[in-house]
Order: structure tokens, then sequence, then C-alpha cells
DNA sequence: CCCTGGTCCCAACTT
DNA sequence: GGGACCAGGG
């Protein structure tokens, strides 16, 4: 009974309060995960109920695998049976693998299979779909210039996270573009069901239907889960809310958590009605609120909850904190976006060098509003030789070499799913382009055949030339000889000799390439090696033991040396890779970006390998890559995290920086329309300032670029700020006074200056209060566009400040050579030429050279093999 | 059929 | 900054 002595009355009662509805309002950082392990613990410790029959559900695999963690080292020896946790998509995959061929209906043609989905269905992510509704477009004769394809996916997963099928939309439309988007829509979905696919949000509403439609499936999850509980409440949808209502049986042992401040997602269907009609549709609920903020210090809890108190849509709550006072909130205002970057990188550099002094090992987070926002600080952190960890972006999965690989996997393993074929069947080129293409789309069409028997068809009945004819039968021989070793009947019939030796994966040559990669782009690709990412999490049922068969595998062996059993995932993927010589042709490229890619199709082997080793199946694994996101990617342990303040949610870190306060940024442009949305994006910043626990700085930039290529724009500074109490901001930038007087000239050393003046500017005018000069510029937003570093400093002087140029030192990397305006060069072929221009530097640099007979050329210096002439 | 280079258009958050 | 698409040459 000890630990629950850790807790506080009201959490104390959430955790105790185990049988019937309960609804926990839990504001940030008031020890709401703690309320749901301990409520897991207390469950199993004290009421001797079972682990088995307890299932939680989150929004992403780290909480999931985080609170699974947290329960294990509260429940001392946790036997083999474990709680489920899982993610709401995670769990309703493994629902419709278990049960949705309880869905089928007879066919009523003797001899032909039922109707409907089966358990070997594929999920669709964001890019197939979009292919999908293109090709429904195409054939429907659907211009994609005035409906394009985006904007009807769009309305598409509106309608389902709202429930609504094909016939309602249409139903409800009032205009053409509307009725166009319910036929589409109706024929999308369509196309799904030939494929034997879903998309993400048929996950859930599929398993709702089921659900629904058969009893004796629902019983069984009623009968199996008597205790539920959801996580991050106020961000479920109607399709999330339906499942944990049918799920909660007539029991209704069902408890959730959330917090209306913290509900971001209502762009993605998420309702905060659902927190209201939990009391309608549990009467006997029981709401227990917890408003003691264990985490912030007082003048943050405050600066925070000034902010979002400026929202008309919320009931309104105390949340309250026995860390009195602490540091302000710093607040600093850049001149542009590069000098935003370089000085949060500095303040990180100076705070984790005092922390590592005093034997600590602190942790920071730079959060934003847009993935975009990223790279500007990510390239500040590499000037300061900072190691960080990115959260987002572009993910692994989204790699070319990695979609194709799993599009192998998804036909081998369905060979209906079209979209999949389509895009493996020329990748490598094998001889299949538009015309073949053609033809066979059209005999599907006219057969009624899906593309793969379509093909098979086609090839049959010869009605191609011969060299297409051929170019198939090689891509069909392909996937058969998968599927053959699938099942464990796979004869091979090929000579040794044509499996390219270089093809072979060992361990050895997987640690040369490694090293190899990480010498050449030491911070590229941090992200994409995390095997986090391939992390399920706990599993909603026992796995079985790890076979402890064939580690050889691992050591290099050939992939297919046992003939006759059933392939695993990694044994039939490095059959891919061989068979397609898609790392050979990699390496005949010979480029840093293909050796990159070999690099990753090694990551997804060994990933493979991992999901064998965890006794999963080829559609498992494929499960795996489907759902995996990006805020999984998360690691607790690196000092510097940059991510999304999506992203950022549920997480904390004694130092956070929010970037980017600006109109049209954050708040984001898009949401100035509706007042709803601001108030959204108000939550948003409520979210980001409650991760602080010690120490919150906000930054903007005046001038930001928004393209890459268009002149950086004057900007206004985000409600937001006014909205923090004057009395609670500090403003910082203006200690370097008079510093960069007495360093001008003389080239300090790398030290010094990295760590002083090159992001501060002197601020002559401190007479004037910072919300007043504030006041100032929204009145007055600038006219003139300042598009050069010139400019920018003459906007400053114009203010009575001083600007200083960020001026780094660096190490120039090997191969480049430092061409300055002016230089005579030459180039192999273009003979020789005046550099005209110099753009960027180190890796990065481009030159500009003026060719007498060739005109303006803009070169990498990195490859463009120049030479002083 | 394949590759290249140019052009156009886009650029919010995520399972 | 970059992805998708297209035209034109190899």
């Amino acid at each position: 009974m000890s630990f629950l002595d850790q807790l506080n009355p009201q959490q104390r009662e959430a955790v105790e309060t185990t049988e019937g509805p309960v609804l926990i309002l839990a504001g940030a950082g008031s020890g709401k995960t703690r309320a749901i392990t301990y409520r897991i613990a207390h469950l199993i410790d004290n009421l001797g109920v079972m682990p088995e029959s307890i299932l939680a559900m989150t929004f992403t695999n780290k909480a999931a695998s985080e609170m699974a963690e947290r329960v294990e080292k509260l429940v001392g020896g946790l036997s083999v049976a474990k709680p489920a946790m899982a993610t709401f998509h995670s769990f309703c995959v493994r629902v419709l693998r278990r049960d949705i061929e309880a869905l089928r209906i007879p066919s009523g043609i003797p001899g032909n299979p039922p109707i409907g989905y089966t358990k070997k269905f594929v999920i669709y992510d964001e890019n197939d779909q979009q292919q999908l509704v293109k090709s429904v477009m195409r054939r429907l004769g659907i211009d994609d210039k005035q409906t394009t394809p985006r904007s009807v996916l769009a309305h598409i997963s509106w309608a389902k996270n709202h429930m609504l099928d094909p016939q309602e939309v249409y139903l409800q439309s009032a205009d053409p573009k509307t009725e166009r988007v319910a036929q589409i829509y109706a024929e999308y979905k369509k196309e799904l069901a030939k494929a034997n696919a879903f998309d993400f949000d048929d996950l859930l509403l599929e398993t709702v239907r089921l659900l629904r439609a058969v009893p004796e499936v629902r019983e069984y999850y009623n009968r199996r889960y008597p205790y539920i509980l959801v996580d991050e409440y106020q961000d479920t949808n109607r399709p999330q809310y339906e499942l944990m209502r049918l799920l909660a049986g007539s029991k209704h042992n069902v408890c959730a958590v959330g917090d209306e401040d913290q509900s971001i997602y209502s762009w993605r269907g998420a309702d905060i009605r659902n927190i209201l009609e939990f009391e309608k549709d549990f009467p006997e609920a029981k709401i227990i609120r917890l408003e003691q903020n264990y985490r912030s210090t007082q003048n943050i809890l405050q600066a925070a909850s000034a902010v979002v108190a400026n929202n008309v849509q919320r009931k309104g709550k105390n949340l309250w904190t026995s860390r009195q006072g602490g540091t302000k909130v710093g607040y600093y205002e850049a001149p542009d976006g590069e000098n935003e970057a370089l000085f949060v990188a500095d303040k990180i550099s100076k705070y984790l060098r005092e922390a590592s002094e005093q034997g600590e090992n602190s942790r920071v987070a730079v959060l934003y509003r847009t993935n975009s926002q990223s790279r500007l600080f990510e390239e500040a952190m590499r000037r300061y030789q900072l190691k960080y960890h990115v959260v987002g972006g572009f993910s692994f999965y989204e790699r070319a070499e990695i979609k194709d690989m799993i599009s192998y996997l998804k036909v081998i393993h369905n060979v209906n799913d079209t979209i999949s074929l389509l895009r493996v069947i020329n990748t490598p080129v094998r001889g299949i382009g538009k015309t073949t293409l053609e033809t066979l789309e059209r005999v599907a069409l006219e057969t009624g055949l899906s593309l793969w028997n379509a093909i098979k068809e086609t090839i049959q009945r010869q009605l191609l030339p011969v060299r297409a004819l051929a170019a198939l039968k090689n891509f069909t021989d392909l996937i058969e000889d998968g599927q053959a070793m699938l099942a464990g009947n796979y004869v091979e019939h090929f000579e040794e000799s044509s499996l390219g030796e270089s093809a072979e994966i060992t361990e050895e040559q997987s640690r040369t390439a490694s090293r190899r990669s990480k010498d050449q782009q030491p911070f590229e690709d941090e992200t994409f090696f995390d095997p986090m990412a391939f992390d399920f999490g706990p599993a909603l049922e026992d796995t079985p033991e790890p076979s402890a068969a064939d580690d050889s595998a691992v050591a290099g062996a050939p992939a297919f040396r046992d003939p006759g059993a059933p392939a695993n995932t990694a044994e039939i993927l490095k059959f891919l890779i061989d068979r397609t010589g898609y790392i050979k042709l990699l390496e005949e490229e010979d480029t840093p970006e293909a050796y990159s890619r070999i690099e990753n199709l090694r990551e997804l082997v060994n990933a493979a390998m991992d999901s064998r080793d965890r006794g999963e199946t080829l559609d498992q694994f494929l499960d795996h890559a489907a759902l995996v996101s990006d805020a999984d990617s998360y690691e607790a342990g690196a000092q510097i995290t940059l991510m999304t303040l999506h992203a950022a949610k549920g997480l904390e870190f004694p130092l956070v920086f929010l970037c980017g306060l600006e109109e049209g940024l954050f708040p984001h442009s898009r949401t100035f329309l509706h007042p709803d949305d601001i108030e959204e994006e108000r939550r948003l910043c409520y979210v980001g300032m409650t991760r602080a626990m010690d120490s919150l700085i906000v930054t903007r930039a005046v001038y930001r670029r928004r393209y890459g290529t268009d002149l950086p724009e004057a900007s206004i500074p985000s409600r937001f700020l006014d909205e923090i109490p004057s009395q609670l901001l500090e403003e910082l930038g203006t200690s370097s006074r008079g510093r960069s007087t007495s360093r001008a000239g003389a080239p300090a050393t790398h030290e010094r200056e990295v760590g002083s003046t090159h992001y501060a500017y002197e601020d002559e005018d401190q007479s004037v209060s910072w919300a007043a000069r504030n006041k100032q510029r929204r009145r007055a937003p600038a006219v003139k566009t300042y598009n050069s570093i010139d400019n920018i400093a003459e906007f400053f002087a114009s203010r009575g400040k001083k600007f200083s140029l960020p001026k780094l030192p660096m190490e120039e990397p090997r191969g480049v050579k430092g061409f300055r305006p002016g230089q005579k060069v030459k180039h192999p072929k273009y003979g020789e030429g005046t550099v005209y221009q110099r753009e960027g530097d180190g890796e990065e640099a481009k030159i500009t050279v003026q060719f007498p007979r060739f005109g303006l050329k803009k070169l990498v210096e990195k490859y463009a093999q120049l030479e002083r002439a």
C-alpha cells in the first residue's frame, strides 16, 4: 500500500475509484501519467486484477511504452502477463487482424469466396492515399487542377473523422464541388476494398463498425478488457470516442484523462464535446480535478495561465504550484531567423556547459510551430558543434528506398495492393514503361481484374510485344518467389553466381558503412537511425519466445540458405535487395547520397531482424512500419531536442525555447479566419510554455524569409507575447553592451567568438519598456522590405540600435577551397572564368562563375572540379 | 524506354 | 527549399 502514500488526495481518489466511469481533468504537470500508472499498479497489486485485463489507450507508441515502463517499475516482478498498452490505431489493427473476417458476407455464387476484407489487409499511408485518389480522379475524368487530390483527400478524411459515408456527404452537399468529392469518395472506398487496404481513418472506423455489427466480437473484447483507460482524452475524435464507449461495455469501468486547455487536435476531428458528453453517456461518472502543478515555477505557470485565460471557450481552472518565484520568462527579439537560431544555440551551449560543470546532465527543448523551422536550428547547432535530436520531419519510412522495399513486401503479402504494385513494378527499372502500363490498366479495367491478375492474363495470352512480356514475367517471378519463400516452399532456381557478392549484407559491412556515412555527414540522418522508430511498444498479446535459431543470418550467411522452411521478413528483404540488384545499382552510382541510401536499407534489414527476434510475422512488421509516428522517435536521453509544439505534448524539460512568436507563423496564418482556430493556437502556446520546468525563453525574428527564394519579410510580434504579463518577462540579448567594439578587427579565438556577441545587438533605448516598444511596432508595420544584411543593419541603426553580423570562423572542410569573388578559376568543361559571387560556406558553398563562352554558372564548390587559374 | 533539366506550384499540426 | 510533372534528347 505504500506507493499510494506518495499521492495527493485528488490523485489518490483518481487511483482508488476503480469501479464505474471516471473522468480525470488533469492540468498541465499535475501528475496525470502518475495517476494513470498508479491506478494500474493499484488494480494489479492491491485489488488482484489480472494485468492482461487492463487496456490503456494512448495517442503515440512512445506514450504507451513509457507508461508500460513506469507500471513495471511500480509493480515489482510483473509476471509474463502485462496490461495492454497501445495507441488507438495499433489496437484497432490488432482487432481487425483478428476479427475482420466476421464482417464478410457470402458472395452468393457457388465456389466464389465471400466478399469483404480479409486478415491480409494492408494499410495505406498518406502517399498511397493520394496516389489512389489521383487515379480515381483520372478515371472519372475530373480535372485535378481546380479540384486537387490534396483537398479531396482532406475532405474525405474530414468526413471519416465525423463518421460520414459517401452517401451522407452527397446528401449534405450544397455545391457541385462537394458532390464531386462525394463521388470520388465512393469510388475511393471501392478501390480500397478491392485492394484489401485500409487508410488510417478506416482503422478506427472499421473497428467501430465491427464492434457494432457483431455482438460476439464486441462481447469478447468486453470480457477480455474489463478495465479501460484513455489518455489525452481531450484529443479523441468521434470514432475514438465510439470505440471507447463500445469497449466500456455494460460495466463502464472506463477512466478518461484529459485537459481541455491542451486540446490541440481539433483539425484532426478531436471534439471537445467528448468531455462534456462523457457525463451524458456515463451519468454515474465521477469527475476528479488535479490542479496542483508539480512541474513549473510560479512565474512560468502564471505566464502560461495568463495567455490561455484569453480563451473564451473554456471552463477555467486554478492551477497552482508550490515552486514560488523562479526566473522570469526570457524574451529575445532577433533581427532575423538565422540570428534567432544562433542565439538559441549559444544559450544552449552555455547552459549545458554550466550544467555539466556542476555535474548535472540537463535537457533542453527547442519548440516551434512548423517543421520547416527546424532547418535553421539544425544549422546553428552544427555550428556550435552541439549534438541534437530532431523529432519528426522526414521520417525513415518516407524515404524512397525504404518505401520501395516496403512496397515489395506489401505486394508479396497481398498482390491486390495495386498502389504498391505500381510503385515497384519498374523499380529499379526493368523495362516496364508507360505504354506497357497503359495497356495493362486497360486490360484490368475491361476485364474487371485487379492489376496483378491483369498482368498474369496479359502474359498468358501474350497481349504485348515479347520484350515487354519478358520484363513482366521477370517481375511476376520475383513476387511469386517471394511468396514461395514466405510460404516455405521456395526452390532456388538461379545460380549462386547471379547473386552479386556486393548485395550480401554482413555485420562487418554494415559497420563500415555506418562509419563511413557518419564520417562524411556527421549530423545528417540523426533521426533516421533511431532504433526506437522500430519499437512496436508492448504487444497486446504475449509474443512468443524469440527463436534462438539462426543468428548466422546476422553474420552474413546467404539470405535463403534454408529452403523449405518459411522465410522470415529479413530473409525476404535480403532476397529482394539481391534479386532486384537494388544495392548494387546504388553502389554503381557511387555518390554520398547513394551510400546513405544503402545504409538505410541495411538499417531496414536490421529492423526486420529485430522484428524476427520479437517473433513477429510479415504483416506485423508491415503494421509497425505503417504505424510508427514521428513523435515516437523522441529520445528521453537526448540533451537537445528539436520538435514541433504538437510533438512536445506530454513532455517536460528544465529549459524550453519557444521560437518564432510572430503573427502568421504562431499563431499560424491559416487560423486567422476562424476565432476557434485562434483559440486552439493559444492552447498550443499554453502546451509549449508549460513544458518548461525551470526556465522558459521565447523568441521572435523581426525579419523572416518565408520561402527559400523570397525576400525576408517584416514580422509582427505574436499576440501571445502581448498576453504574457510584462512583469513576468525579462528581455535578453542586451548583456553584450560595449563588447562588440572592443573586439572589432582583431580575430578572436574560436571559443570566444562563438560564445559572445555575434548574435547580440545593443539596445540604446532601455527606458522604453518592452511592451511599449512592442505596441509601437505593431501599429506601424514596416513597409520597406529588407533583403540583405546591410539593410538589416540599417534598420537597426534607424532605431538607435547596433546590429553586429554573425561571424563565425569556421574550419573549411576538405574539398572546399574558398574561392572569393574576383578570383580566376578553371573548370574542366567550361574553361577559365571569373568568380562572380559566393553563397553559403563550408560544405554548402555555391559559387557563381562568369565563363566567357558559357555565361554565368552556379556551381557547388565541393563537387565542381575548380582550380585556381 | 530512360534520363535530364526546366518549370510550376506548394509549404501546419499527425495516427 | 523541394517535390511533381513534363518536354525533349540520348
